[in-house]
DNA sequence: CTTTGTACGCGTCAGATTTT
DNA sequence: AAAATCTGACGCGTACAAAG
């Protein structure tokens, strides 16, 4: 599979799948912490620790669903925008290929 | 039927980027 | 500057087709 470093970096050209989503809700019924001063014994501690890895890794996840849709989109764009421009180079070449013939002079 | 190769999606981490 | 978000890379499991 050969996975190496930078891709779109080649062609230079701003991967749309990037924007932004204008607001990113959270997945589930989260709730936040109770007012982390309310918080005392090491137990307390550890447990809002493992809370809060929890919840980000719960977030990191649905990002990382979102990403992989969104670039997925973004390759299928680049498809279909790579079918349409091989058609219209096809047709430029045969337009060519008629204007050679017109122009080209007689030989009689 | 079993093995092998390949494609795909997932969760996680680390680092880059953006937002506050 | 800190927090939040995004994304590339990696490893893992699963599905499926082709080969033996």
């Amino acid at each position: 599979m050969a996975v190496t470093g930078d891709d779109t970096a080649a062609t230079g050209d701003m991967p749309t799948y990037q924007i932004r989503a204008p607001t990113t809700g959270l997945p589930q019924g989260v709730v936040m912490a109770a007012s982390p001063g309310s918080l005392h014994s090491p137990q307390q501690l550890a447990e809002e620790a493992t809370r809060k890895r929890e919840l980000r890794l719960m977030k990191n996840r649905e990002a990382a669903k979102e990403c992989r849709r969104r670039k997925k989109e973004y390759v299928k764009c680049l498809e279909s925008r790579v079918a349409v421009l091989e058609v219209q180079n096809k047709k430029l070449i045969e337009e060519l290929e008629t204007l050679k013939d017109i122009c080209s002079p007689k030989t009689d």
